[in-house]
DNA sequence: ACGCGGATATATCGGATTGATATATCTACC
DNA sequence: GGTAGATATATCAATCCGATATATCCGCGT
């Protein structure tokens, strides 16, 4: 069975400990968002589309009137998710409005275009700021969102990536945004 | 009037030349998909959607039967590309199994999940090597896709982005994946 | 004891997006 | 003259996102 991308990750969050659907998409925003997404829309159905398939299974937890349904994965669902974990990664895009309009520069003068390579890197020393901080977080309570075991070897790891790679980012779109302005002020094109 | 991100990059590409609906599907595939894709079933809607909304203007230029429509931009829609361009950029969105993989490693043998980083590093450097060619294509031609005038500066930019990062991405999945094998086989969790 | 704001929890909807496919014509080549 | 591949547009089901609606629970101040 093919597994969709919110199928991905909610298997994954499973194979931790069992969660609720709200759970997981807490887990999933404080420390997968970055490059991972999933939203209440996609998880919700996908978790019944789960438990049909027979991978996981919902448990009543509710407390009193506050309804609460937490999922574990079954036998089959533990092998599914250890099978798409072993297997080989294929899916990787990205979407970086940056990017494109450094792309479409030749049409704003050349200034201008420094100017937005600037507030492109920007964002990445913010999101590595914003990502060390979640990290000094997982590092002390064990997890980016409430109290867990120990501290999770895989979360600190992908952390890493993502502070080094913002890092790696916000220095190339400064070097970018240099050579422009550098430039020889080049007629607008268009 | 909030650009779609079809319409972002349709209007960028205007903002070049006049061109078709499928030319722009080709430059997009050609130099721009790694980091920001667009599929004929929006890029056709959202043609119409633009030039009904008054940004782009369609001309008839088929040839006999073969039916073909070019687009260019009007004044109010090389306004709003210009001002699109200059404005700050703000989304930025990955989607990256290995990471997602690296993630949830606590489930299988480190062995295998060094395994699972080395195949994620093998697909970058093969991302790298495969926008070498397309940049050296662009040396060649001046574009990604066809002739075109001067080569674009733009588009070595971002290649050149796409090149280091990937690169840089091999090198650390690198590292990840024998960090992985030095750690003393810890049991599977869950 | 009361109320209120924020957290917990699930559900839903319009609109965007993908990927694949269907249709048809044109060009290059043998 | 045939045919493979490029050009060109259109369409569809399935997926996905972001925002919002509904409701309950808990902690806190007064």
């Amino acid at each position: 069975m093919e597994l969709s991308a919110t199928a991905k990750v909610i298997l994954g969050m499973l194979a931790g400990r069992p969660r609720s659907g709200y759970e997981i998409k807490q887990l999933v925003d404080g420390s997968a968002r970055f490059f991972w997404a999933a939203s209440y829309g996609q998880i919700y159905p996908e978790l019944k589309k789960l438990e049909k398939a027979g991978l996981i299974a919902g448990d009543d937890s509710s407390n009193g009137a506050r309804q609460r349904t937490t999922f574990k994965l079954t036998a089959r669902g533990r092998r599914a998710a250890r099978q798409w974990i072993a297997g080989p990664p294929e899916v990787l895009e990205m979407r970086d409005e940056g990017l494109l309009k450094l792309f479409f520069s030749g049409a704003v003068e050349p200034k201008r275009a420094a100017e937005v390579a600037r507030e492109r890197a920007a964002i990445s020393r913010a999101k590595a700021a914003q990502l060390r901080a979640i990290a000094e977080q997982v590092d002390e309570t064990g997890s980016p969102a409430g109290p867990e075991a120990e501290p999770d070897a895989g979360s600190l790891t992908v952390l890493s990536y993502g502070i080094e790679m913002s890092e790696w980012t916000a220095e190339w779109f400064e070097r970018a945004a240099e050579d422009l302005e550098n430039q020889t002020a080049g007629e607008v094109r268009g």
